[in-house]
DNA sequence: CCGCCCGGTAACCGGATTTTCACAAGCCCG
DNA sequence: CGGGCTTGTGAAAATCCGGTTACCGGGCGG
């Protein structure tokens, strides 16, 4: 389960140093971002912070804003998960604040790795509903524009025709922006399982792709072999006096034109 | 805040006979329909209930079937809310219904006041997302009128003679305006629960709406397949002149030629 | 009790996609 | 400059997928 969560950012608003040492460490061993804050913040300060969830002890604001500022975050942040993690407290007020808005509330003393767990949980039921993916914008990169949504590149509106493995490829690679990416871990990330000995599939997709991006965006060069090591997905313009005259000696010295991708003007050289 | 949450289904596994009176008149009150189950409950079951929420108490099902139950609802209803109420329960207990799925975990003993906002909380982080639209007018796509207060789509006025499933199916779809969704979502989204491995009702039942539709707007073509992934919705005019006279459609590729992979064996043709 | 409607399952088929192979071409190092 | 290992290529072989059709069984109304 927790495997799906992936990497949270969390804001945690409380003074117990205690509580706060113990909960950071295990933010941090379970590779989560996260930022302390010593009191009331301004909405806007939390939604520029673009975090998950937050976990707030009501304690620490002054009595007069505890409510109103739980109501406003809420308000402001459908989006985040909103943890209390506050002394003793009634029901009444549990109620109030859930009632508000809160999405937990979990009492002091606590266990940090269950505050962990409800966190999960909370952030869990948000990404579901949402449908796993939709906050990915489309990224572009050089002319290309990779959307999560259609499961495809495109340039200037026209598709690319990447098949799902394709585009996962893509896709990982250029999550990885201008890092070399070892095979096994390309397999890893795509294949979703650990790469057999010998296995060449990824060469052989790094090629496909490379062979339809080049369709698509012949003026630019995005995947980039690293020897002995694995790929990077980099947009380059491509430099055309480079290559127009080995490259022409090249492919008129076979017959197969047509099967390769393009006829480049590799012509004007020698025509 | 409660306006909001309107009328829920909510299932209580429980034999906590004074717990259960308490919560039922809360329930009640509330207007939400619930239903006590005594134990064990077939996952089916709960699937045909169409419920949004269970409140769970670990301590009436056997001690060997706890966890795989609770694992099991939460698999294969993903958006259902699932919150544990049970009696004195450590924190690594907790932790592990959590991360097995569960939404919330409430110790016994608990005020029903506070279950029922609880319950609200986690049905609140479902809905959001999902837009809440009650009063969703009629939605117009192409030739098509998709109307949810009659669960039928329209073309001018004649109806589709979509059965519910069919009906839904395209909601779905259409809900998603214009992005691809994978089968295994819109098996999520209509049918409730998780997609069995094989299945393959979301293919027969596309078939049957394509059927309908076309039937309805021929001039139309509304579900698009992406090959691996799922389908998209996308109303756009279908090209008459593509199939009617095929050796046409050769004759003029000039527009989109390189788009697709085409190798074309120039000389052969003819030659 | 019969038949029809509807949802759901199984199976077949052709085409799309992925994997595997064999070999050519390249890169690195000594 | 040559050998050894790595990557690029092209294509065949093996899988996977989706479209389609037939069929089964429950629910319902006549």
């Amino acid at each position: 389960m927790s495997s799906t969560t992936g990497t949270l950012r969390v804001a945690v608003i409380d003074r117990d140093g205690a509580f706060l040492k113990v909960l950071g460490n295990r933010l941090d061993a379970a590779g989560w971002q996260h930022r302390i804050l010593g009191g009331l913040v301004p909405v806007e300060e939390l939604v520029a912070m673009k975090i998950n969830a937050i976990v707030l002890d009501m304690s620490v604001l002054p009595p007069e804003e505890a409510w109103p500022f739980l109501e406003r975050v809420c308000g402001m942040l459908p989006g985040l998960g909103v943890i209390v993690c506050t002394n003793e407290s009634t029901v009444a007020q549990r109620v109030r604040g859930l009632r508000l808005g809160a999405d937990d509330w979990v009492g002091k003393p606590c266990h940090p790795e269950e505050v962990m767990a409800r966190i999960e949980a909370v952030v869990r039921r948000r990404r579901r509903q949402s449908g796993g993916r939709e906050e990915r914008g489309p990224l572009v990169v050089g002319e290309l524009e990779i959307r999560a949504d259609q499961y495809q590149a495109f340039v200037s509106g026209r598709s690319g025709d990447l098949t799902r493995r394709e585009f996962e490829l893509l896709q990982a690679l250029a999550d990885a922006q201008g890092s070399v990416i070892e095979r096994g871990e390309i397999y890893r990330r795509v294949w979703g399982y650990e790469m057999a000995h010998g296995d060449r599939s990824v060469d052989v997709f790094i090629r496909k792709l490379r062979i339809k991006l080049e369709q698509l965006s012949p003026s630019w060069s995005y995947i980039h072999t690293h020897f002995g090591i694995g790929y990077r997905f980099d947009p380059e313009p491509v430099d055309p006096s480079a290559e127009a005259a080995p490259s022409a000696a090249a492919v008129d010295a076979g017959e197969d034109a047509e099967a390769t991708t393009v006829e480049r003007e590799l012509e004007p050289t020698d025509a």
